[in-house]
DNA sequence: TCATTATATGCAAGTATACGCACATAAAAA
DNA sequence: TTTTTATGTGCGTATACTTGCATATAATGA
């Protein structure tokens, strides 16, 4: 079980602040939702976003503690680790309750792009938006 | 009970910002753990504040629909009104998962405060700090 | 070795946010 | 009516954040 001891008062206006972009948001709730390990390029493809920007912003969820990364080869995994953190717990408990409606597309992609992994593992280039 | 309604993801995004500032957050937890209807002079003198930036966070602590407002006399008390939305009870649950160890002080001084009012009215200039 | 692929990061520009100040509004008291 | 008190708000400034671009790092493959 992960350990993730809180300090400061302002690391939990650190997690609220993270969490306060949609794209973060939507990650999170992703992460939530499928409860899997996905990679940088996953969600480039999903979210429809620059490689860079959503480097970015995981390392904001990680500095934060709200996520954590699992290197293989050339590939990055970013995941949500349960933890004994009772904020944490319930920050999780929060974002779920966002209703998938609002998540719809996102899920629908998401779902086909891991559907696209050979072994369990991240392919290269996959284009979730061919039609077959 | 009041109803709030979330029809846009943007609306999620705005309550994690409306908490990413201490000061609010701090109103907040407040709010939740006195659970009364606190007046903007109130919440100045409790966190040492100007009465104009007070006036201002509550405000976007109103806008994302996270407290009602009352209005008594020159008095306007602000607090937090249960409610029918899910998400709202999980970031209620979230934000009183902070330890009050980070509050202590604030608390204390909330209360003294509180011990204050006069007929359950907030009274004028009232000094949390005055030694007796 | 050299090219390709996946990810990370420094920098600059535009945008958003928080704060202090001045002032407006409105209720109560003198 | 005039003054005092409680609260709200517009404006300017300093700071922080997000994005795009260029580039760096690092692993894999030819």
């Amino acid at each position: 079980m992960k350990n993730c001891e809180i300090i400061t008062f302002e690391e939990y206006t650190d997690i609220f602040k993270a969490l306060s972009d949609p794209t973060r948001l939507k990650i999170m709730w992703l992460l939530f939702t499928v409860d899997l390990k996905v990679s940088v390029s996953e969600i480039k493809d999903v979210l429809n976003l620059n490689q860079y920007n959503v480097s970015k912003h995981l390392k904001i969820l990680k500095q934060v503690g709200l996520i954590s990364e699992m290197k293989e080869g050339r590939w990055s995994y970013y995941y949500y680790l349960e933890n004994n953190n009772k904020f944490h717990n319930y920050i999780q408990k929060t974002i779920t309750q966002i209703p998938s409606i609002f998540m719809e597309d996102e899920l629908k992609r998401c779902k086909k792009r891991i559907e696209m992994r050979i072994d369990g593992k991240c392919v290269l280039n996959a284009n979730i938006d061919d039609k077959n």
